[in-house]
DNA sequence: AGCGCTTACGAAAGCGCTTACGTAGCCTAG
DNA sequence: CTAGGCTACGTAAGCGCTTTCGTAAGCGCT
C-alpha cells in the first residue's frame, strides 16, 4: 500500500552503479553473465543505498516466489511453534517470507489450506504434522502437491510420509518402542495408552512401537487399553479420566504426545494419584516445558526446531529423482514422571 | 516459481464472464463503477472457476499489499504464539498473508526486522511485545513506523505504548496490583519479584502495580527484592535461585510473566520447597499451560488470542486522527500456587 | 432537439522486476 | 585476415494485475 515511486527501485541502483537495469538485476540475483568487477560494484551500491528488492515485482516477473507456506495443525501448540521457529529462522537467512496456516487437525481444512497456498502462488510448501489414514485425503493432498511440484514448486513435509515428497521423519515407532521398553523394564505390565484422534498415522506408528516392545518381551498389545481422544492437553485430561475409570489397575500411562501427557499429569494430580509412585507417565516430543513440569516428564526428545530447519533446507535444495527422507533422531529422556511399578 | 500461463488469470475470468479485464478487476475487488448484475456474474464465474488473484501482481499494480508483518520477541513462547494464532485467524478470514519475524528480545534486531518488513513492502505491520526503555530505540522505531504510515502502511502494536500508533493494551499495572493485593491479603510480606531483563517497559509497569498495591496498604516497594533475569523459563530458574540464596526469608514470589513462573516453580521443586505451603508463586499472562502445572498457577489472565485478533482488526480499520487504544481487560485467576503466608 | 451530467464499461498505461534476444568487443582457429 | 564463437552487457518484452482516462449510453432539463 505504500505509495509507489517513493521507494528505492532497482533502476536507481543501476543508474548509480552506471549499468543497465538488466545487469543490475543479474548482479543482485547472482546470475551469470556479469563480470566480477561490475557485479561487485552493483552489490556495493545496493548495500550502500539499503536496497531491498520488491518481492512482488520479482515474483511476478518470473523469479522464484519467495514465500514459503507452512501448514501446521495448530500454531499455538508448542510442538508446531517450535517447528515454525526453525522454519522462520532459515527463511530469514534466505530472505524468504513465511506464511503460516493452521488446519486445526481437520484433513479437509488442511486440503483447503494447501489449495489456497498453491493458488496464491507460494514457491515452497511445507506441511508439518501427522498424515491421515483417510486414503481419499492423502491421495488428494498428494495429487495437489505433485501438480504443484510439476509446475516448479518445492515441497517438504515433516513427520509425515506417503505424500511422495521429501520428508523429515522422526522414527515414531522406535521412539515409542524405547518408551514402552523403559516402562516394561521398570516392571510395569498394566499400561494404558492415551492416544489422539483415531485416523492419524503418527498414532498408528507410535502404537506400533509399543506393540513391538511388548512382543520383544513375549507380551501382547491386545491386552493394553488404548483410549482415543485428542492430541491436546484437554484430550489428555479426558483420556486420563477414562483410563482411571475403566482401568483402575493401570500403573503406567503412555501419552502419545507431550500435550496429552501434561493433561494426564494434571488429571492425576486432581485425583491425588502420586506420580510416579502410584502411576508412571510418559510423553512424546519433549516440548520445552516438559522439563519444567512437576514431576518433570519422561519423554522422547525430538529436535523440533531442527526439524523445521531441515525441512526448509531440504525444500530449497534441487529436487532429487526420488523423494528424500531425513531421519531426525530421537532420544529417550528419563525424568521424574516414571518409576518402578508399585509392588502390590 | 510455478510456470506462468498455467494458472487461472483474471482475464480468463473476464472472458468467461463476457466483460473486460478492468470490469472484472473492479467487480472482484469490490470497487464501484460496476452494475450489481455484472458484478454478480463476474463473482459467480470466479467462484466457479476457483479463481484466486495473484497477490504479487495485485500488489505490484498498486493494490494494497496483502501481507501483514508480525514482529514478536519469540515465536515459540506461548505468549506470542497465542497472539500469532489470533492474528493468523483474522488474516485468513481477510485473505491476508502473515509474515512472522522474531527479534529475540533484542531492540536492534527488532529495528532491523521493522526496516526489512518496510523495505519488503508489507502493507500492515503489527508489533507485539514490550517496548524498550531505551529512548533511542523507541524514537527510531517510532520514526520508521510513522514514515511507513505516511506512505499508506497500517500499523498496530500489542502491549506496547509510546509508539504513536494504534495499540492493544493490557493493563499491566492494574494486573500486577491485583496479583500483589492477592498475596498481601494472604498475609505475605516477604515478597520477591522475579523480573525479566531490565529495560522493558512492561516490567516497569508491572512493578509499578506491585508498588501501588503496597502503598495502598501503607507498605513500600523499596523493601522488596527485585531480581532481574530473563522473561523465560530459564530466567525464572535463575531468578529463583538467587532469591532463595539472597533472601531466604521470602514467602512469595511474583514472577512478572508465566514463563518465569514456570521456571520458578521448577526450581522450588528442585529445592523441595512446597508450594504454596512454604512459598507462594504467581505469574502473569495465563498462558494455556498455566492451568495444568503442578501446582496450577495463580496468574493474571490476558486474552492473548483475542489481542492478536484485535490488533489486526484495528490495523485494518481506516486510521483515526489520533492513535486508538484498546484495553484488553484482565482477570486474576487464583489457583493452587498461592496460599496463606506461613505463620512462623 | 440539444445540452450537460452521471453511470457503466473498455482500452491502455504502467507497477518493478526478470529474461529472451540482440549486439558490440574480443579471442581463437583456419 | 576473416569466419565463427564466446563473453559482457544493453534493449525491450512481458509477468497479472489496478487504475486513469476516454467514451457510449441513458437521464432529466430547458
Amino acid at each position: 500500500m505504500p505509495k509507489p515511486g517513493t521507494r528505492l527501485r532497482l533502476i536507481d541502483v543501476a543508474e548509480r552503479a552506471g549499468v543497465s537495469l538488466a545487469t543490475a538485476s543479474r548482479a543482485l540475483s547472482g546470475r551469470e553473465g556479469v563480470s566480477e568487477e561490475v557485479a561487485g560494484r552493483v552489490r556495493a551500491v545496493a548495500r550502500e543505498l539499503g536496497y531491498v528488492a520488491n518481492p512482488y515485482a520479482r515474483t511476478l516477473a518470473g523469479g522464484a516466489s519467495s514465500t514459503v507456506g507452512l501448514v501446521v495443525h495448530q500454531v499455538d501448540d508448542p510442538y508446531f511453534s517450535e517447528i515454525a521457529s526453525g522454519v522462520i529462522e532459515v527463511a530469514a537467512e534466505e530472505g524468504l517470507l513465511v506464511q503460516i496456516c493452521h488446519s486445526g487437525r481437520d484433513p479437509d481444512a488442511e486440503l483447503r489450506q494447501l489449495r489456497h497456498l498453491i493458488a496464491q502462488r507460494v514457491g515452497i510448501i511445507l506441511v508439518a504434522g501427522s498424515g491421515y489414514n483417510d486414503p481419499r485425503v492423502e491421495a488428494e493432498a498428494r495429487a495437489e502437491l505433485s501438480e504443484f511440484q510439476r509446475q516448479g514448486g518445492r515441497v517438504a513435509v515433516i513427520g509425515r510420509h506417503a505424500l511422495g515428497v521429501d520428508a523429515v521423519l522422526p522414527d515414531n515407532e522406535a521412539g515409542s518402542r524405547a518408551l514402552a521398553g523403559h516402562l516394561l523394564d521398570l516392571g510395569h505390565r498394566r499400561i494404558a495408552i492415551a492416544a489422539g484422534k483415531e485416523g492419524l498415522t503418527t498414532i498408528a506408528d507410535r502404537i506400533a512401537g509399543v506393540s513391538a516392545a511388548l512382543r520383544q518381551r513375549g507380551l501382547d498389545l491386545d491386552s493394553l487399553p488404548i483410549v482415543h481422544s485428542d492430541f491436546t492437553r484437554g484430550g489428555g485430561r479426558v483420556a486420563a479420566e477414562q483410563i482411571l475409570c475403566d482401568h483402575p489397575e493401570t500403573t503406567a500411562i503412555i501419552a502419545l504426545n507431550d500435550a496429552m501427557a501434561i493433561g494426564v499429569l494434571s488429571t492425576l494430580r486432581a485425583h491425588h494419584i502420586p506420580v510416579p509412585e502410584r502411576m508412571s507417565v510418559v510423553g512424546f516430543d519433549d516440548v520445552s516445558v516438559a522439563a519444567d513440569l512437576a514431576p518433570s516428564l519422561t519423554t522422547i526428545r525430538l529436535p523440533m526446531t531442527d526439524m523445521g530447519k531441515m525441512a526448509l533446507s531440504l525444500a530449497l535444495k534441487p529436487r532429487a529423482a526420488r523423494p528424500r527422507r531425513r531421519p531426525t533422531g530421537h532420544l529417550l529422556v528419563v525424568r521424574d514422571s516414571t518409576g518402578p511399578a508399585p509392588s502390590d
